[in-house]
DNA sequence: CTGTTAGCGCATTCAG
DNA sequence: CTGAATGCGCTAACAG
């Protein structure tokens, strides 16, 4: 028979079998699966056929410990709740799964000596590369992923400081002082801000960073608050803010959830929008749109964003590409009613 | 001198580097890593320190595939964006971070097809267990797990068909037939109800049918309309249920962005909530509380249930825990303002 | 407590 | 176009 080994389950297929029974080496089933085009045809059909059969699915570990590196590309981001990171991740997942590379993904708030550790499970797994949400914020991770030299885009503020690798953004700075120019340019001059503190130096800080030098620019001494990012404290932050000055009649707030949240409060006081006070956001959620009154906020492309990641990332792996790219993917502002 | 091959780079550094400059076997820096307890105290401090110094990272592809099983849980999620999603897989990841396993993810909107693909390639790396959000339609998909005998969770309705090993859920159809009920309770009639269409039979088609059950056992002909889960879609469902009957006094939304929606889309009209029509919606995310009218919701608690199924999926894979388990989360009508 | 001997399943040399 | 040997880096047994 053509079965030496009766105990195998029929489970436990590997390439021996898929040869054994097409009747070829087991090399050239390797080849038929990575290479096809080097394998006659005839050959190949036999063997796809066997490999139907018995159900075959190649083992990864196994082909990556050979071709020592793995199809994998690591990521590390915060907390995808509240916040467009979900779509990020969704574009990144896109180009990846078509490419046949895996998203290893660590989710979390962390703490310098949790990221760390992170950053060197993953590195165990020899990734191909990783993608990170300029999150990266220790020394030691950093230098560790620098020291096994592996291609790496951040997706982050694009002035923030000198990046691991490639980095992809929009200038959070830029952005913000561009919208709270434009409610100026609108009209308003008491404008206050709610922003959320920044766990090192990241894009949330350089909005707050945006807005202070706008006001700086046209004259008007800063009102500001900050808060986490949900929508509760978007309405505490607009009670904290009106306490510290009622004269206040606009909030660029660093995020659409916090400008949900702000304008909700508005309506409980029975304030019109923008009436009383105008309420600008941030992100531009789909959301944003459909809220009433209708929310100004910087349209930042997320989900392409996470897909010109990886796809500068391939361009790295695959093809030499620049590893320190710096792809701004600009802003916009959405005008609509409530500021 | 103790390095006898000058052309190796500091990084490609092994257990052998690490055994030779601590003097001892492989065998022992393996344990010094894996089962600590078991290399007497002195050797092992040698050993970190060596580690240490040459800033070595074990290979977890080369670990896992020795020990033929990698610890990778995969899981596949349906788009995070607007959704409870991302927090279950943030529960997820937390308990998986700490117990030393990655998550290999994949997200996205999938064809049966690709789900297939999906599921073959996921398998390809011998995952030690599959978490899974109710969304392996195929039935190849599922019979390719079965016959891999991959230890799974499903995070999933809990009253849908048979799931593929252990689940934790919660019924969708009681808990939406329970908030129907409730809205009925609290002088209700004709109740609306916006939903969106399911692909295939999970979860959210179930709860549909427990608005519809609910109609029917309060003896109130349905009116519903279907629509995808965004805001916009809860203000287009809105407009759509009152052209189909201008009486109704009440809309069940099967998700809180679609009752969002809708709520937003009164305010346009000048309608009183719940004066002229009260809105429920399904899933309490952190915005419901804080919306203005708050929103009345029914409550998940899906952080939990994502640590839950991890939980649950670990003892199964360490203590040959029960693979057909099935954990009902139950869920919570949260009465508020808008209904 | 520690070391030696064998693989884990596949891909990369080289020949044929 | 195909095949046979060799090794990827680590861990599981068994010995010592």
């Amino acid at each position: 028979m053509a079965d030496d080994s009766p105990d195998k389950l029929s489970q436990n297929v590997g390439l021996k079998e898929i040869a054994q029974r097409s009747g070829v080496g087991v090399i050239t089933v390797s080849r038929a699966i990575n290479h096809p085009e080097t394998v006659a045809e005839k050959t190949r059909r036999r063997i796809y056929q066997a490999i139907d059969e018995l159900g075959f699915i190649p083992n990864q570990v196994a082909g990556n410990l050979a071709r020592s590196q793995a199809r994998i590309i690591g990521t590390v981001v915060p907390p995808l709740i509240n916040s467009g990171i979900a779509e990020q991740v969704q574009g990144m997942s896109d180009v990846l799964r078509e490419k046949g590379f895996q998203l290893l993904i660590s989710q979390g708030e962390f703490t310098l000596e949790i990221e760390e550790s992170l950053i060197r499970s993953l590195l165990g797994w020899r990734p191909a590369g990783f993608i990170l949400q300029a999150y990266v914020q220790s020394e030691k991770a950093r230098s560790y992923i620098l020291s096994r030299d592996v291609p790496t885009v951040e997706i982050s503020e694009i002035e923030g400081s000198t990046p691991i690798g490639a980095s992809v953004g929009v200038s959070n700075f830029g952005a913000a002082r561009a919208m709270t120019l434009h409610l100026a340019s609108r009209g308003y001059r008491r404008i206050g801000c709610i922003s959320t503190p920044a766990h090192g130096n990241d894009r949330l800080s350089r909005r707050r960073l945006g807005y202070l030098r706008a006001m700086e620019e046209i004259g008007v001494a800063p009102v500001e608050v900050q808060r986490p990012m949900t929508s509760l404290d978007g309405a505490l932050g607009l009670t904290m803010l009106m306490e510290a000055d009622p004269r206040i009649d606009a909030i660029f707030c660093a995020s659409d959830t916090l400008a949900i949240g702000a304008i909700q409060e508005c309506h409980r006081r029975g304030w019109p929008v923008p009436g009383r006070v105008a309420i600008a956001g941030y992100g531009d959620l789909e959301l944003a749109s459909q809220m009433f009154p209708a929310i100004t906020s910087v349209r930042i492309r997320r989900h392409e964003m996470g897909q010109v990641a990886a796809n500068m990332l391939l361009d790295i792996i695959y093809h030499g590409g620049n590893r320190h790219e710096v792809r701004d993917m600009g802003y916009e502002i959405i005008q609509r009613e409530s500021a």
